[in-house]
Order: structure tokens, then sequence, then C-alpha cells
RNA sequence: AGGCGCGUAGCUCAGUGGUAGAGCACUACCUUGACACGGUAGGGGUCGGAGGUUCGAAACCUCUCGCGCCUACCA
């Protein structure tokens, strides 16, 4: 076994045969079983888009999901983690599209039938490739529960929502002013509109003139060109300015109308511009409320494609743009314009294609949104579902508090197809299958509403239209409510607050225990991942490793070589000191590091680094093992039997008390949602405590003889890693499973370390004597080492060592941990204890470590006389780079031209060379005192 | 405009009243029988600023400066 362990760890010799294995063995499979009476763990996975690639946030996504499935799987639940894909209405249409535009084609030239045959076998083709890619990842979801949010048993689930809902009248249809979006053609919600800041644009004065009169009234715009629609001038009913024009009619200079002046207190600040303000009800939310308040007439000057229209007079076919120009142009030839000044404004724009939305009367469906918010809020106020961290229940109590009611209709051809059917006369017909009749009427032709449901509609009934909903299954009855839901702060609104909602209507209980919540991915500079910016990083390339060429091929596909590299590593500064390209970092490093963010953090600031840090630590774990297992084979320990053994050397106790105390700490990381703290102290407990100070410690005892205490450490030593392996198992499962199969193992574990018993801190046994004791004696080894080393002694050399106490029982400790000491220390034969008080032996140094002297002898070592000299070569040495570094920081050439970071770290180097200078300037002068 | 949050080591961030922490970076020494993807030791902080509460404040309160995000509005 362990001489043909490889020296270092490579991830992908053992990464892909873990998951087949697991996958064969069924380790991810959830029981519907009724005589299964396991406790139940459930999490719904968001359904990642159809047309996605995975993504840094998909990874983190899987990462976090899979420790926690992982955990309960191993603490004995029934786990079921629910896969899936979300159909992404306007995403998956626009890709598609995409597709037919090259081959020269618009959808409209295929047709709604052909359309949709062709997203259906796009999505055959490339629908399944995230799912391969979680896999990677090491996810361990029940893949045969996949769910995709067109299947035919969610369509039923989404058709039975809509009609209940309809039926209850909290689904109507109605003709408001609406978002719509000229590039995709559709109507978007409210969500669905971004609301992008600091535009510069204008504010255009222009005057109307009085009909028989030749007075004017002078309104300020930003949009000039929507006055083709102006159906009024309001002003406010108290501004002295204007008592005398209220209800006067106005002159269009354009199209033949007039329109009257009327007094508005809600729509007006007569601060503001002229303090008279143009309305256009059709194209403005809150003109459309003041024509409401007056009765005005809405004309809509727009079509579909945000062109004018037949309203818009001789302006008729031009696109928005032009017609501003041309209507600012004809004004000014008129004399009737008044002024610009310049005013920064907010554009609305559509989320998926920036396009500026455009404010259109159309008539759609939409929920009613107050009944099932109150639910939804008290829900959370009680604690019936729990957000964590805390602060988001805010934004999600805000957010359901002044709830808009959800336009839910889209005018695309991919999705749900609204469940409402016409006849001739205009009657609809609700129904969850086609009716053959009118069912006020009873004609009986009958046409489908084209327009389909807005992709979350079918999102928000996930957590129960996966599990069979609206059939009364077992699956249903076992895992509804789930008991965590996990995803980004980014979709509460979207997704959380819309399935707490449904969820309750319809089930009449929580979809979820607890919404756990995750941060936003994003580069080294807490800038958003674009491929603008060419900082985006796929995660199979941090797993599989990938040189910076090709990443920058695939974020900045034709932009020059050498600018899209710095665009790269000015994103990535740890990056660039990689050389040419990442390393493999494996599953296992990229997912520990992903887990090892504060869920706090808004921001998770992906630093390659810090990967590579994680990186180590899987080494570190591989070559932990390798030792153990090349000592067992001189050392054979029992096989472990699987009870907590109870050492009766200090050092075992030691040990075995850290594994308690970081095992318990895990535990209150992993039930808190707090897994940044609980791999936090899996790291520490393995590296510090286990590999820093264990496994040192227990080398004299392992290269000896056969001996009763070597028996004791080894079977100790594969207790601890055995545990600690499965411990560490959620976090980095391919090379936990990998080391734990060749590892010496209680006979009653089962076939995979993914199915073995989670450890409880109870696997360690709390010893508070002993860590107090040895904490002693660390304190004292660490106080003789910082001697030697402040001194410059080489690390091989021997020093005698005198140890003093005032306390017996201090003497007696350091006495029985000679060995141990001695081990650590490099000292030359056994180190002298003593009681305090004596004389300062001649030619050494003394520092205090608590109740304990610790006197390092420095005299007589044979490397002392090289040692002077070698003082002297250093400190020349150490002198030139510092002039060096001197004249560099001196050059204003270097100081402003010069990378930042650069000069920062010349200016640590110097500080650093003249802490040095220092330290061999006094190491000298005590080698003179000594002599 | 309202809401939420942030400001702690060079960088990224933990830390909810009791001796300022981690990873990376930095300095020195060392290829020591698991691991140089390593070891040992070290340097670096007026916790954004001011005031207050307290025996004691990075943390609690008030004010202030700087920076994010979200929601709404903007003629």
């Amino acid at each position: 076994m362990s001489p043909e362990m490889p020296k270092a760890y490579e991830p992908a010799d053992i990464e892909p045969k873990w998951y087949a294995f697991w996958v064969e063995q069924g380790v991810f499979r959830a029981s519907d079983d009724p005589a299964d009476r396991r406790p139940v763990y459930c999490i719904p996975m968001p359904p990642p888009n159809v047309t996605g690639a995975l993504h840094m946030g998909h990874a983190l996504t899987a990462t976090l999901e899979d420790v926690l499935t992982r955990w309960h799987r191993m603490r004995g639940y029934n786990t079921l983690w629910t896969p899936g894909i979300d159909h992404a209405g306007i995403s998956t249409q626009v890709v598609v599209e995409w597709q037919l535009r090259r081959e020269g084609k618009s959808r409209h030239d295929v047709g709604r039938e052909k359309f949709i045959e062709r997203v259906w076998q796009w999505k055959g083709e490339s629908g399944g490739r995230i799912a391969l890619q979680q896999r990677e990842l090491g996810a361990s979801p029940d893949w045969a529960r996949s769910k995709f949010t067109m299947d035919p048993s969610m369509a039923r689930a989404v058709n039975e929502a809509f009609v209940r809902l309809y039926d209850e009248k909290l689904i109507y249809r109605a003709t408001r002013l609406i978002n719509w979006c000229v590039d995709c053609q559709t109507v978007l919600s409210d969500l669905e509109v971004e609301n992008e800041e600091g535009a510069n644009g204008e504010l255009f004065e222009f005057a109307y003139k009085i009909a028989g009169s030749d007075e004017e009234i002078v309104v300020a715009t930003t949009r000039p060109e929507t006055m083709l629609g102006d159906t009024a001038v309001a002003v406010h009913p108290d501004d002295p300015r204007y008592q005398h024009l209220h209800g006067k009619m106005l002159l269009h200079p354009f199209v033949d109308r007039q329109f009257p002046i009327i007094t508005d207190a809600i729509l007006v600040d007569p601060k503001f511009g002229t303090g008279a303000v143009k309305v256009t009800p059709a194209h403005d939310f809150n003109d459309f409320a003041t024509g409401k308040r007056h009765g005005l007439q809405e004309i809509t000057i727009f079509d579909l494609s945000g062109a004018m229209n037949e309203n818009a007079g001789h302006f008729r076919g031009l696109d928005r743009k032009e017609a501003r120009k041309k209507v600012k142009r004809e004004l000014e030839e008129r004399g009737l314009t008044r002024g610009t000044k310049p005013h920064l404004l907010t554009l609305p724009k559509c989320s998926r294609s920036g396009t500026i939305v455009e404010p259109m009367i159309s008539p759609q469906w939409y929920v009613n949104m107050k009944p099932l918010a109150e639910p939804a809020l008290a829900a959370v106020a009680d604690g019936r579902t729990r957000i964590i961290p805390e602060e988001w229940a805010k934004t999600y109590n805000h957010f359901l508090e002044n709830i808009q009611d959800w336009c839910i209709s889209r005018q695309l051809w991919w999705g749900h197809q609204i469940p409402a059917w016409y006849c001739s006369d205009g009657h609809v017909t609700v129904a969850r299958q086609a009716p053959a009749v009118c069912a006020t009427c009873h004609a009986s032709e009958l046409r489908q509403d084209q327009d389909v449901l807005d992709t979350w509609f079918s999102s928000g009934l996930w957590p129960f239209a996966t599990l069979g909903w609206p059939d009364a299954t077992p699956a249903l009855a076992r895992f509804y409510p789930a008991s965590d839901l996990e995803t980004g702060y980014d979709i509460i609104f979207f997704w959380v607050a819309r399935m707490m909602m449904m969820g309750l209507h319809f089930m009449k209980d929580v979809p979820f225990r607890r919404v756990l919540l995750h941060g936003m991915v994003v580069d080294e500079n807490g800038e958003k991942m674009s491929k603008v910016k060419g900082n985006v990083i796929d995660p199979l390339d941090l797993i599989h490793g990938a040189s910076f060429d090709d990443i920058i091929q695939k974020t900045l596909p034709g932009a020059p070589r050498e600018e899209a590299l710095a665009k790269f590593k000015k994103s990535y500064p740890s990056a660039a000191q990689m050389g040419t390209g990442f390393p493999a970092f494996g599953a296992d490093a990229l997912r520990f590091t992903l887990a090892s963010y504060s869920p706090q953090a808004k921001r998770i600031a992906l630093a390659p680094k810090r990967i590579e840090g994680y990186r180590h630590f899987c080494n570190k774990i591989w070559n932990a093992t390798r030792m153990v297992l090349l000592y067992l084979e001189q050392h054979p320990a029992p096989l472990p039997t699987g009870q907590t053994p109870s050492p009766r050397w200090r050092s075992s106790r030691w040990i075995m008390s850290r594994l308690a105390n970081a095992l318990e700490q895990t535990e209150r990381g992993l039930t808190d949602f707090r897994l940044d703290d609980a791999s936090a102290a899996l790291y520490r407990f393995f590296w510090d405590e286990l590999c820093s100070w264990y496994l040192e410690i227990t080398k004299p005892v392992l290269q000896a003889e056969k001996s009763e205490l070597g028996t004791e450490v080894a079977a100790t030593l594969v207790h601890v890693l055995e545990t600690s392996l499965r411990a560490l198992h959620p976090f980095v499962p391919f090379l936990t499973e990998e080391l734990w199969q060749i590892l010496p193992r209680p006979a009653s574990r089962p076939a995979s370390i993914a199915l073995a018993p989670y450890p409880m801190p109870g696997e360690g046994r709390a010893d508070e004597v002993a860590d107090r004791e040895m904490a002693i004696v660390f304190d004292a080894i660490i106080a003789a080492r910082t001697i030697r080393s402040e001194h410059e002694v080489h690390p091989a050399a021997q020093v005698p060592l005198v140890l003093r106490a005032a306390d017996p029982k201090i003497r007696a400790l350091l006495a029985e941990e000679l060995v141990t000491i001695r081990t650590l220390v490099k000292t030359a034969g056994d180190p002298v204890i003593e009681a305090s008080g004596g004389d300062r032996p001649p030619a050494s140094v003394m520092s205090v470590a608590g109740e304990v002297e610790v006197l390092v002898g420095l005299r007589g070592l044979v490397e002392r006389a090289t040692e002077e000299a070698r003082v002297d070569r250093e400190i020349k040495k150490v002198e030139k780079d510092l002039a060096v570094l001197q004249k560099k920081l001196a050059s204003p050439t270097f100081v402003e031209k010069a990378p930042s970071e650069v000069v920062a770290q010349a200016r640590e180097q110097l500080q650093g060379l003249e802490r040095t200078r220092k330290r061999l300037a006094e190491a000298r002068q005590l080698a003179a005192e000594l002599d």
C-alpha cells in the first residue's frame, strides 16, 4: 500500500474513479419507502438555466449544498438533494433565435411549432452539460429524480396552480401600463427591469401655445418624442404662476389635437423644472396614474418594435431615437424650444437585452400578490421558516410588504403556454386541459392564449412540483417541506419569496424550514465577473488546470492577446504569480476554498492563491496518511474496532482532546451554516495539531523498536486519522474516499466513506488536564526554538537545554516529557530539569515561558566558528541588498511609474532587510560576548 | 429619497464587552526519513475619524467621513 502511494497528491488520478463508484453504489439515492424510519433531510437544488454552462456561482451553490447533503447523509438521514434544470424562457429563446439567425431565418419564418421543436432539440443536445459539470465537482444529488421545468409533470403542476389561482380570483387579466422590451418583444415583470443610474441626459424645455391666445406654457421633459402622445399638461393647483391658466386648452403643434391644462398635486412638484408637466398617459407610469385620476385619453404612439405608429402623424415609422431628434428639430423650427439643462437620469433597462424598456398599455395576466404575501411574511415572522444570515429577513419583509401585482404573461414561444382559451366573442375559459367548448357561450371554436408564463411561475412551484404535486405521492409526503433551501441572495425576490407564497398557498405549509443565503462570486478585486471585463473564470479550469492563454481565449475571444492577458491578470493579481496558467487544483481544493468563505460576505472575492493554499492542504492530508501507513508497516496496530480509544500517553490524550474540540466546532459550524468555521476548525486541527505537533512527537516512538507504547500510538493515529477523514469528507469527498479506502478501518464500516457515520465529538476525548499540561510543554519548546532561531543556530545543531520551574509538579511534568522536548528542540543530550533560582549558566540565553524558565546554551557548538563568519557574510549581503533597494525607492521614476504593488513589495522587503540587519548585528554582538 | 450593509495586517477577510486573529504575501534559517505543495522562528495593526456608555469597547450608543448593494422615484 503506502510505498506505492505517490509522493504528491494528484487529483486527476483519483477523482473520476470515485464518482463512478458512488453512482454504482447508489450512494446518492433517497428513499420513499414508508418503512424507512430514518429522519429526513431534503434540499431542493436551484435549477440552473438550461442555457448555462457551469460558472463560479454554480460551483459555490453545488459545494455548499453538497457539504450539507453529504454531512446529513453520513449522519444517517434519508437525504434528498433534488437536482433539475430550468427552461429559462427568454434566455433559451434568445439562444435558439441566434442559431436561426445564423441560418438567415427568424422564428416567425419557421413558425411556433417548429421553433419549439428546435428548442427541445437544442435542449437535448446541450441541456445535460451542466449536470455533467456538477458531477466533476463531486455533487451528490439524487440524479434519478432530476426534473426539467418543462417536463410534462411540471406542466401539469403549472396548469393546476394557474387554474386554482384563477378560480380563487388571485389570477386575473387586466390592461395596464407595462414594461415592454422592444428587443425581446415581450412584457417584463418589474423585477426584470434594471434601473441604471447616472446616465447623462438633458432636461429639454419647450412651449405649448394656448388655444386662442398668445400665451404659452413651458414644460420640461427628458423624452421629447413622447409629446406626440401628450393629452394634458399638469400644474400644481397652488402654483401662483399658473392660476390663470387652469382649464385652458393647448394646441398640439404636430397633430390635430387640443388638450387641457389640469391641476394635480400628486404629479407636480412646483419646484422642479418649470412647474408644468406634460402628461403622456400611454408611456409613463406616473402619467398613466394621472390620466386615470383625470379621465385623460391614452394615446399609444409606439408600435411593438419601438417605432412611431400612426398616432404620431408624420413621424410615423421613425425609431424612438430618430423621432426624438426630429421632434426637437421641428420644435426648434417653429420657435417653440426654450432651452435645455443637463440632467442625470436613471434608465430602465431590460435585464436580458440591456435595451431601454418602453412603458406600453397592454392586456396581460397578473397574480394578485397581497393575499399571498401576508402568510409568507407571517411564516418568517413566527419562525416557521428561518432566514440565515438573519439580516436578509429585512430585505424579504420589505419586498413582501410593498409587493405589487406580478405580471406573469410573456409574449414568448418557449415556456408554459397559458391555460386560457378564447371563443370568437372573447369569452375566457381557463381549464386544466383544452376545453371542447367555451364555458360561457358553448362555442366550439376556441383559441388558446398565445402567451407563455414567466419562467419564475414554474420555479415558484419547485419544492412540491418536483415531488409529484398535485398528486399525493409518497415523496411529497416525505420530503415536503424541505429542510433547507440554499441559494444566492440575488434571487430572494425572484425565487425564494415566490416559493414561500406558492408553497404556503398550495401546500398549507412553508416550503422549507431554513433559507440559507450566500453571496456573489466576484473577481479578486471585487468586480463582478463578466465577459467584457475578461475576468470570468470557469470552475472546471481551476479543477483541471488551464493556461491563461486558453482562459482569455474563452472570455475575450478575438481580443488582442497581450491586452486580454493584462486585463485578466489585473483582475487576479494572485494568479499573475502563477506563471503561465493554473495548475490542476482539483475539485476538492476548489470546494474547500469555496466553503471557507463566510456566508455573511456579500461578495466572495475569488483568489486563486487561496485555492492554491487549500490544494496544499489536500497534499498535506495525503502525505500525513502516507506517513501513518508507512509507520504502520513497521509498527502494526490492531484493526480499529470503532470504539473511541482511551490512550494513556499524555500526547495521545492531548490529540484525542483536540480532536474532540475540532469535531465540536465543526458540528457547530455545520449546524449554523457557518461552513467557514467548520472548515477552518478541521484545517487547523489537521495541520497544526495533528501534523505539526502530534506526528512530530510520535516519530521517535514509531521509529523505535516495537513497544507497547508504539502499539498504542499507532492505534491512536489510525483512529484520529480515520475520524478526521470522515469529518473532512463533506468538504473534500474525493481525496478522503481514496485515503479512507486504503487506511485500516473498523470492519463495521460501509463500502464508501460517504455512507460511514459522521464523527460525533465523542469520537475524540476531551481532556482538560492533557490540554493544560501539553500547553506548558509546548510553550517551553517554542521558547527554546525561538532562542535558537534568533541566534541563528543551524536547525540541525544540538544545543544544551536547561528548564527550571518553581513548582515541583511542573518539574515532574517536564521530566516525563523529556523525549518530546528533546526531539522537538533538538537538544544535546537530555534537557536538565531544575528548580528555579540558580545562576544562569555561562554562554546561555534565557527566556520565560509561563512558569518555566528556558535556558539554551549556545557555547561549544561545532558550528559556532563558521557561524560567525557566516553572520558576517550575511550582514554584507543584506547591506548590499539594502543599498540597492534604498536607491531604487529613492528614484522618483520607480516610485511613480512602477505598479503600486511592486513598490509596496519593495518597501516591505526593505523593512524586512532592516530588521534582519538589526538581528544579525545583535547576533554578532552576542557571539563576541560569549567568547 | 428610503432600506440594508461595509470600513480590522500589504491583499482577501473572520472576530457581538475581557491578552487583536486566519489564509496569502513579507523576512531569516533549513532539501531534518510523510509532505519544499514542506519545517522552524520572526516582522507587520493608534480595528475609518470624533465623542459617549463601561472597571474594561474593534464590538454597544451618538455624530461624522468614505465605499458598496437593494428598492422606489426623477417633467
